[in-house]
Formats: structure tokens, sequence, C-alpha cells
DNA sequence: CATATGTTTCTTATGTATAAAAAACAGGGG
DNA sequence: CCCCTGTTTTTTATACATAAGAAACATATG
């Protein structure tokens, strides 16, 4: 009943460290290679095992040798690495953003497993963990209603998203010289410089430097409240982007310009400029996703 | 299999409605019952024959006649009216704050299951909804973490919070005098002055007061991630406060001039004063809250 | 014809089952 | 005695089953 799609991604990622080994070399012990691969041994004597029946690695006694190299179609193909969980979180954002649905759309549980062949028990457990999105609602012993990718719900996720951004950034102008934060700041930098060099062909890595850019700037002062939020910064980009791409490229552009000056305004340790960089940023970025809205 | 709460609910509502009717009198139709209890038809007519096998109406050919009143001990009581998912929720806050947790514990779905005498889907449902909370962190094909309600939860709470409310509160200065909240403002004062008077026997009352006026704040200007929030703080303080009485009736009592400290400074329209009167009840809040974590 | 009740169909809430994965336990060799 | 592999036990992820409840449909009555 389980997928064994936690064997099928170690599977994958083994064929990769047995790549970096020669032939007729040892591989690591169980329990290395258990915390190489981030599964447990149940899972790494799994993958053990299959590489041994595909003849690319013998067991001997106590120990197990490289016989050939794994081929790269020996791979398992990535759908079958991802949880069912997974899957559906892709499949319900596909519905959602495809325009399948409308604002007041009623969510169907039966229905939605159905279309996505899965059991109702995974989609309700999605569900639940889709509600902290602030997208769907819950009504007592029926179903579930879609409130809607609309202008309200891009304006209220700004409104929230500029206090905590701007009590973050703001933070930066008392940090003390010493602080490993300026590390992280200036390889950020790079990075952004690096892409904005090769923008032509890279603009699609964006999404995951501004995810990884916002998160450096509030983790100077942890709270799970704000992480959390994060999450939903996150997936609203990386979803709704994914099926509006228009302007792409220019938008990654103009945001990456604009991460520049915050980071040259956070390294003043100016409260007024910092502000001024961080408020410019967020209004652009919400006039975008308003605009994409909006289509 | 699934229990029948919702219709155990509704019998104890008729039983009130029925009350308010005389011997002989004819029971309003399914429909306008339907709307009155909150439950569907179908319910509404499961109720009805459990009130006629019991001889209390009288199902005639298209009406029903109130034959005898049904009395107190014909009630259900209260646990039977509760889904399993709201037990469990009940269940799960007294062996969090019961201290059977420490930070760090696992927790462990078949166990808790076992524990609770419910399924173990019912578990998951209830933690994939409790994560937002942010006092348990899933990992990866392992349980749950029960990160512990400690100092720093309640700070990262407050801090959320203090943005939240001095960014509603700061907006009543601007609201024009024919706004209705006025008249909410003066009903909440009117609500906290009664209370006030009869706070020896009533101070239990006060944690409903408290989120409802909460809340009537945070509505000036509905922002549907600071709503949810507001569950966060009502879940801490509903619970946390029923497992620690100390000093209770002092404490609402503090609270209660407090809020009326900050509905005067709301009337008055001067963003000083408001910030002022939020920012005190707020910190007053929160050294509460760290006292009792602490012990 | 509108509204009420009777009937049927569909959906949700909750329990149970099971393969996959993790964890715990156990013996063995350096 | 530590670390390694073999084995057993426990837990999680997912599917499926079913009674309770909601909704849709049908028929009757004033």
């Amino acid at each position: 009943m389980r997928t064994d799609t936690t064997f099928k991604r170690a599977f994958n990622d083994m064929i990769e460290i047995i790549r970096t080994l020669d032939l007729g070399e040892e591989l690591p012990s169980e329990n290395a290679l258990r915390a190489q691969l981030g599964v447990s041994r149940t899972t790494v004597r799994k993958v053990l095992a299959g590489m041994a029946a595909r003849g690319i690695i013998m067991s001997e006694a106590h120990r197990r040798i490289i016989r050939k190299q794994p081929r790269q179609k020996e791979r398992y193909p990535k759908e079958e690495t991802l949880a069912i969980s997974e899957q559906v979180e892709t499949s319900f954002m596909e519905w959602m953003l495809r325009g399948d649905a409308c604002p007041g759309t009623e969510i169907n549980e039966t229905e939605l497993a159905r279309k996505f062949g899965v059991a109702t028990t995974i989609i309700r457990e999605f569900l639940n963990r889709f509600q902290k999105y602030g997208l769907i609602e819950k009504r007592q012993n029926a179903g579930w209603v879609f409130k809607g990718f609309t202008a309200s719900f891009a304006l209220e996720l700004f409104e929230i998203r500029e206090m905590f951004e701007m009590r973050s950034a703001r933070l930066f102008a008392t940090l003390p010289d010493g602080s490993p934060v300026w590390k992280q700041i200036q390889a950020m930098r790079a990075a952004h410089l690096e892409l904005l060099a090769d923008i032509d062909a890279r603009f699609q890595d964006f999404s995951e430097l501004d995810s990884r850019f916002h998160r450096l700037i509030t983790a100077v002062a942890p709270n799970r409240f704000i992480e959390s939020f994060q999450d939903v910064i996150a997936m609203v980009f990386h979803y709704h982007y994914q099926w509006n791409k228009r302007d792409e490229r220019a938008r990654n552009e103009v945001a990456i310009r604009e991460h520049l000056a915050l980071i040259e305004a956070l390294e003043s340790r100016n409260v007024a400029s910092i502000d001024r960089a961080c408020r410019l940023h967020l209004t652009s970025a919400r006039e975008t996703l308003l605009r994409s809205i909006m289509q």
C-alpha cells in the first residue's frame, strides 16, 4: 500500500555515490551509507540488494565490491521518487492555478481523490496542511471552499510580508561587524551577480535564489511564525509563476537588481536606506504579482 | 464508524426549542428547524424520529405536535456531542500541558492513538492541523517532535501579536465617526464593565471575552493571515490557563482594566495614546504568560 | 406553484488493513 | 568494547470500508 518512493530515491542517489568510486573498490559501511543517503539502514540494505541483483555490486562476507558502473537508464524516473502526498500537492496546484477553480468553488474530497487517482485519506491530509496558505477554508461536516487566488489574497499576503521583512531588515542596522551574517550576505550578492551575468540562460533559477535570500534576511532573529509564513510566500511564487510565465525574464532581472540594492542598504547599516530599499522591492514584487493575477 | 455526535448535539438543541413551545403546539417545518439547528434535514428528521420514539412529539400527517415536555435528563451528555476530532484536541492538549511531554519529546502516532483510544487516521489529521500552532514539527518518514511550550515560544508568539495588534489598533485613529465599529466598541466596554462588576464570581468568563475583544480590533481591516494567527493565541490562552490557574482572578482583573484603558485610547483617536495602551497591555500579557510558563 | 415531506444518492468522518520504512535488538569479528 | 551486519519489532504512508450526515431528487398537498 505504501509506495516505495524512498527506496527509489535512495537507489538513484546511490548510483551517484557509486559513480565517484572505481571498479573493484569497496563500498562504505551500511551505516555510513545511511548517513549519506539520509534514510534508514533498512532502506540502504534494500538498495544494496537491488544493486547486487543488477550485478552492479557483489556482496562478499561483510563487504561489497563494485563490479560494474551503473548506467543512467537504470535510474528510476523522477515521478516514481515522489511520495503520493507530494504528487498530490502538484496535482492540486495545477488544478487550482490552471483555472479549473474559480473563487467560491466547493472542493469535494471524493471527487479530487478520483480525479488524482489517490485515496481520500491523502486528499484530506493534504487539505488540512494546505489550509495554512489561506486559500481554502473548511466547513463543518461539508467539504472545503476554494477562496480564490485573488487580488485580495495577494494584498493580504503582502501586508504581512512587509511587516515581517521590514522588521528583519531593520535589525541588520544593529548587527555587530563580527556577525557571520555579513559573510552570508556577501555570498548572496555574489550569487545574485552571477545569475545576473547569465540572466538570459538562467532566469528560471531566480525563484529558488529569491526564497533563499528572503529566508536569510528573516533568519537574523528566528521566529517560527515568520519562518512558517515564508513557506506561504515560497509556495505562491513557486507555483503561481510556474503557470504564468509572462515577462518572466524581465521580472526576475528587476527583482535581482532590487535585491542588490537592498544588500547594499543592509551593509550601510542605515535604517532609512534599509527601509527605502526594502519597501521599494516589496512594492514592486506586489505590483508584479497583482498584474499577473489580473492577467 | 462515524459517530453520531451531530445528531446528539442537534437533539439537545431541539430540547431547548421545544421548551419554548407549549403542549399541543405544532412544531416548525423540517426546513425551518434545519436552519435553526444548523444541520441538514436528514439530521432533523432523525432528531424528530427520536423525539417521537420518546413520546415527546406525535407525528401526524404532515405535522408534528408536542405531546409532553422533554426532561433535562433526556439530554445526551456533553462528551457524546463532541466529534472524535474535537475530543482528540482536548486529549492532546492535556497530554502536552500536563507535562507528560518535555521539549524534544518524539510524538508517536500509533502510541497516541492507543492512548486516546482512537484511529491513527484521526491522530494524523489532528497533528497536520495542529502544526500551524508552531508547537510541533514533522520529520520525513518519522513522526513528529514536540518543540515545547517554552519561553521562546511565548516570546515569538508575542512578537507577532504585537505587530499585528498595533497595526490594527493604529487604524482606529483614522476611522470615520460613522463607522459601525464604534458601536461594537461601546458594547465591548459594557461587557467588560459588567464582568468587572461581578469579577469574583465570573472571572472564568474572561478568556472568551478576551478573544472576542482582540478579534474585534483586528477585524477593522480583515486579513486572513492575522485572523488565522488569532486562533493560535486563542488556543494558547484557552488551554494553557485551563491547566494553570494560579492568580487567575487577579490576572483577569488586570487584563480587563487594561482593555478598558485601550478602549478609551481607541476612542480618543490619538495614535500615541493608542500605541501606549496597546503596548502596555501586550507587555503585561506577555509577562504574565512567561511567569506562568516558568511556574 | 410554492413549500412540505418522503426517498435516493453522494460525501464526509472514522475505523481497519498492510506494505514500506524506521528503529530496536542480537550476535560476531577486529 | 566498538562497530558491523543479520533479524525482529514497531511505526508510518497509503488504501479501503462503512455508518452518519448532507444534498439532490421526487412526490404530495394546500
